[in-house]
RNA sequence: GGCAGGGGGCGUUCGGUCGCUCCGGUCUAAGCGAAAGCCGGCCGGGGAGGAAAGUCCGGACUCCAAAGGGCGGAACGCCGGUGCCUAACAAGCCCGGGGAUUUCCUGUUAAAGGGAAGUCACGGAAAGUGCCACAGAGACGAUACCGCCACAACUUGGCCGAAAGGCCGGGAUGUGGUAAGGGUGAAAAGGUGGUGUAAGAGACCACCGGGCGGAAAGCAAUGACCGCCGCAUGGUAAACCCCGUUCGGAGCAAGAUCAAAUAGGAAACCUGAGGUGGCCCGCCUCGUGUUGUCGCGAAAGCGGCACGCGGUUUCGGGUUGAUCGCUUAGAUAAAUGACUGAUCCCGUUCGCGGGAAACAUAAUCCGGCUUAUGCCCUCUGCCUUUC
RNA sequence: GCGCCUGUAGCCUAAUGGACAAGGCAUCUGACUUCGGAUCAGAAGAUUACAGGUUCGACUCCUGUCAGGCGCG
């Protein structure tokens, strides 16, 4: 389980790499596609996780809200909670896998502990962490 | 103090760590690349709004070669403005003015007149067509149900009289006059008062309203005021329509460049093709060929027609990426978040907890309008409390 | 970016500018039944999305908002 320690800085230890740069994420309306071709995705109650398995998946990260979310400050919102939880949590991942993350609509009313949560939840189903 | 409305302003604190994006500088081990460079490190700087929204309007800009006339279509319609916008005009918006109209108060016998608040998509109803339900006698070049009045003939009652007859009535019928009154309606060819009359009526008179003409003033719309007209053509154009003005179309997924991939096929129809759009006309541009044929010519060649090229429709194949456009924000599955310190506010069991917002995220740019929303200032109206 | 459509009772639909906005399903009440269903009879339920305007009169016409939906590139 992931406690408060994990993304609060801890002096005096070096800190890990986090950063998500443009290369690390999916970009193109074929990944996409590709990933949603594939079939595999698991739900959480804030968000739904697709997996895309193949030659250079290199847990790169796409994500996606809809317009059930909400409007445009709702939907970029619950986009940059997304990024965020993965970026803060990417080094602990490993496999050769991409990932689509859809929002669903309670990502807004839940709490940043929640939404951590179902992310470490759905990557421990994906065997992406042990 | 509270509520509602109008106007104006601001839109919310200062740091740290990690992370995102763009720009400039500098360094660069490995990897990729012909190179520039990509990737990466460090330093410095920039990084959403008043509405970015809705997309209701207008413009810039780009392409359609240039963008003519008519029909059709659309939008707009009082006047002025050194306002916004623009090279400039029209339209739009804004500001001011004029006029009309609704509600309330005042005023009047009733009107007129005066005041306050609001609304106006404010050319034309004597160019034409349509519609005006129900009610009502009558609803548009208006009508006559009840009623009122006159006359004619009939019938009947009372009184007077010796009688003939006379006087006072009643009933119903017919002819004519009338539009004052009743009643219907949103609306009945002006309103109130009087004169007049058989009864009445702008028939006539006074005031008010209306129409026409002139006109002080005003840039103008308009119009103080004066004269004439007894008053004539009800409403509806946010019904069709008429008049005037303006408007070519599509839109940054416009468009330009580069690279890659695929295709460069089939069928039917047309015979100059295209610009050309909803349609037509005119105009403009291109008009090729070892082709055929006809005519002219000594020849070069010119002209006409046909065919090919070509055009339209359908089917089939294909429909990817990058750069520019693009910005002192400039992304492109789309950038502001997580944690934390200070400061301020609220609550507190004095350990601390909560909050620093609401509405709402640029996508080529600019302007107007509308809508959403927190706080502050100011004005108006209403209610409550105190003096 | 451009273009278009819709909004009527809880739901689905009607209504030429003209009276209290009509119908079906659903709801409620009563009858029938031992009880329920079906059936029959009756009732209730609408500020016609909102605001304004035109008109004597608006669900209808016009304007502006709000909400929802569709199409094209």
């Amino acid at each position: 389980m992931v406690t408060p320690a994990d993304t609060v800085d801890v002096p005096g230890i070096p800190l890990p790499d986090r950063r998500l740069r443009r290369h690390q994420r999916l970009t193109s309306t074929a990944d996409f596609e590709a990933t949603y071709a594939q079939g595999k995705s698991c739900a959480a109650r804030t968000l739904v996780m697709w997996l895309h398995h193949g030659p250079g998946a290199s847990l790169r990260l796409g994500v996606v809200a809809s317009r059930v979310i909400g409007n445009a400050i709702k939907r970029a919102r619950a986009k940059r909670r997304l990024r965020e939880a993965w970026r803060l949590n990417r080094n602990r991942f490993h496999g050769e896998v991409d990932v689509v993350l859809v929002a669903r609509r309670s990502i807004l009313t839940a709490s940043w502990q929640d939404v951590n949560d179902d992310l470490i939840k759905l990557a421990r189903k994906a065997k992406m962490i042990e």
